[in-house]
DNA sequence: GCGTGTAGTTGAACGTGTTCAAATTCAGCT
DNA sequence: AGCTGAATTTGAACACGTTCAACTACACGC
């Protein structure tokens, strides 16, 4: 067997090196004129690279895009977590974290409809419903998770369970209205979370009424089943 | 000889003609190799016309698939017209044009997912939200209007107007599910629509109940605001 | 017949994503 | 220092979607 000391260290920092300046050379890109006319090219040229190392790192275009996303969660969650503390209502730890992520993703706007043009491709390695090589959905929910805990709000334990991840379908919609929105300032997108998030705390209330028990169950099982179709989402923590 | 007592209709038939070739060869490869694997080449060679040739009918190959969709809409609209003239009941209309859906879309399983991949791109000109050159779209939701009327159910006027739209986006869902379904025979799929449409026509008698008014009211008024953030879909016709 | 304009058709060429065999760098070893 | 093998980097080559200027076929008016 090879060697194994802690001096790889030095090797590995350079490929991460490496690595890091072709994303940020991408991304900026991206930002500036959007994902289609963004070229492998262009990216390599810019980050003073080769056009074969850019795919050293980055198996395809696509894969930029993955690394996007996780990107964009990390900032997502970086802005959520210290915010959620300061409020306790279900209702307005869920505005909050929907208001705090479309701010997150403003600056991706033009370019983010690639996103989900590949994202709902099943066979694509970037299908957020379905994909083993996707933990950003694994962490996303867990926000919602987090938005759904230490709420004081008395919720049936079956439906909470469900809530981060109904919530997180709550979310993907938003974003995918969010990226078809053409309004200035996005203020659509900002009236119709309002509105969900209002509406959804209602339901979220009726369902919890206890005559609606068995309608709830029905839906939840529904959910149970759509969720298990989907690929293993549920491995290790 | 060649001359014709219609002068203009050998010309347009003889483009027709061509066009048609291509799209059936087409949809014949894809069915074939999937989306991805078959080329605009082979898609030419095989129809025996140049490559620029199929450019002049169909400007990309995404429009194709525009093509593709507006065929399936066909087929399922002809399958279900008469099979709605057997069935009154809401529910059992509805399951009947779900099942048939996705008889229809059957062959064409494992080259549909490219349908959602460039449909929900915004600027596709495929999106079936909220583009305008999209009939289809329209077609779509007037057979869900069908599936509506002539219904005995006592619904909200204001529920019924908005019904078929609602179904329709709930009939994307579920080809979605489809599209993600490995489950052999789409068991799952059926499984999901024969619970889905249970539920369906429970939410529907429940929010139909006078009870209910001030929520379906709130409820509908977000649909209302979704609708219309989409470009125009409401023209002439 | 003959010219003319429109519909239809051609294939070469371009730009792009992707692949790959070869070249280069570099840390550890003798 | 020199060697070795793995990590990294290179650029040419390939396949494919797409464009376009030129060409052909043909119906019609003269």
């Amino acid at each position: 067997m090879a060697a194994k000391r802690k001096k790889k260290t030095a090797k590995t920092l350079k490929g991460d090196q490496t690595k890091a300046l072709i994303l940020e050379t991408a991304l900026q890109i991206f930002r500036e004129r959007g994902y289609e006319e963004t070229t492998m090219r262009a990216i390599a040229e810019k980050a003073d690279v080769s056009l074969g190392n850019a795919y050293y790192y980055f198996h395809s275009k696509e894969h930029l895009i993955q690394a996007f996303y996780q990107r964009l969660h990390d900032e997502h969650l970086a802005a959520a977590l210290p915010a959620l503390e300061k409020t306790d209502t279900l209702k307005a730890r869920l505005l909050t974290v929907m208001r705090l992520k479309i701010d997150v993703m403003k600056p991706y706007h033009q370019f983010a409809g690639v996103l989900f043009k590949t994202a709902a491709h099943p066979e694509s390695p970037l299908n957020p419903f379905s994909d083993e090589s996707d933990p950003v959905r694994q962490q996303s929910i867990e926000l919602f998770a987090k938005v759904v805990e230490d709420t004081k709000a008395r919720i049936p334990k079956d439906l909470k369970a469900e809530l981060p991840y109904l919530l997180w379908m709550y979310h993907m919609g938003i974003v995918l209205f969010w990226i078809h929105d053409p309004s200035t300032g996005h203020r659509r997108t900002h009236r119709l979370v309002d509105h969900t998030v209002d509406l959804i705390d209602k339901l979220i209330h009726l369902a919890s009424n206890p005559f609606m028990r068995p309608l709830r169950k029905q839906a939840l099982r529904l959910v149970d089943e759509i969720r298990e179709a989907l690929p293993d989402e549920s491995e290790e923590k």
